[in-house]
DNA sequence: TGGATTTAGTTTCATCTGCAACCAATGGCA
DNA sequence: TGCCATTGGTTGCAGATGAAACTAAATCCA
């Protein structure tokens, strides 16, 4: 009531540096930007791609929308990915016997051999960035992100 | 040498929705997703534009180039969100008088006012998402991302 | 059965994005 | 001074994106 410094304001207090969406989006895109340029490069891979390759490369037979489940794409996203995947012949689609809208993807020999050549360069991405915290950080890191996931989830 | 499973390979080891990049990007979507959705709505305000306004609500007068470097984003990015802005007359651009080149923006009354009232509304939401955390693990969560927003830089 | 509803996936369209080329003003320097 | 390189900012174009409409197949249920 007595208090003299000028009034604060909404916009005091909104820094966007220290803004953890902002802040979020910034670390999200320089990671992603970072590793999908190397496999962008060496393998005309783009995000959602890839995205499609490492979720088939260990669960093989999965549909479009089961693909877009597990990667949380839309199903747009994922149908166009898939488009290139096949044409490309790194990805298979054959139609499941039982309900002929499904497709069951599955990677071919150049998918496998692809997924083979990209897995460990983008692990050793990641172990790059972890570099930078101790291992029991990384620790608290990670259980920090599940529930923010979950938090985030029901915003 | 004598193991009798199969190969690991790298496909074992790469595990999407473990994945720190893959981890990051969902996480930064669904947050920075339902701040915009609000904001959207109620102001007609796209991602951009909210942060060309939340960063010239504190620093009035800045140059384009000078927003992109504060939000990260690249200059074509500032210069279109700023198109729309003072279209909107949510932000006035006047000539420097030293470099004619140069444009320094400041927020109109009209887009004072649409800060005032987002800015809350931001933080409110971000209040919400950290509210998952305690106090202490808040401050680890940023200390943490100061550190990898660092070592991402130089991926 | 046979319509009405739901589900899988694709296509369309309108918008967004980003690189590269561009224009204009400035600064460097011979 | 006058030319060249640099910088601030915009525009053109080509690819990415997402919501909504659409097709086709399967399921529900009277």
């Amino acid at each position: 009531m007595a208090s003299v410094k000028r009034k604060p304001g909404p916009a005091e207090l909104l820094v966007l540096e220290d803004f953890l969406p902002y802040r979020l989006s910034v670390l999200s895109n320089r990671v992603s930007g970072a590793i999908a340029a190397r496999y962008a490069k060496a393998f005309a891979l783009s995000i959602p791609e890839w995205r499609v390759i490492a979720v088939l490369g260990r669960r093989p037979g999965l549909t479009a929308t089961e693909v877009a489940e597990a990667t949380e794409m839309d199903k747009v996203a994922v149908s166009r990915a898939v488009a290139r995947l096949v044409a490309a012949k790194r990805v298979a689609a054959q139609a499941d016997a039982r309900d002929a809208r499904r497709q069951r993807l599955t990677l071919t020999r150049e998918g496998e051999s692809v997924h083979a050549r990209i897995a460990p360069m983008a692990l050793e991405s990641e172990q790059r960035l972890l570099s930078a915290l101790t291992v029991r950080e990384r620790a608290d890191l990670n259980a920090l992100l599940d529930r923010l996931l979950i938090a985030a989830r029901n915003l």
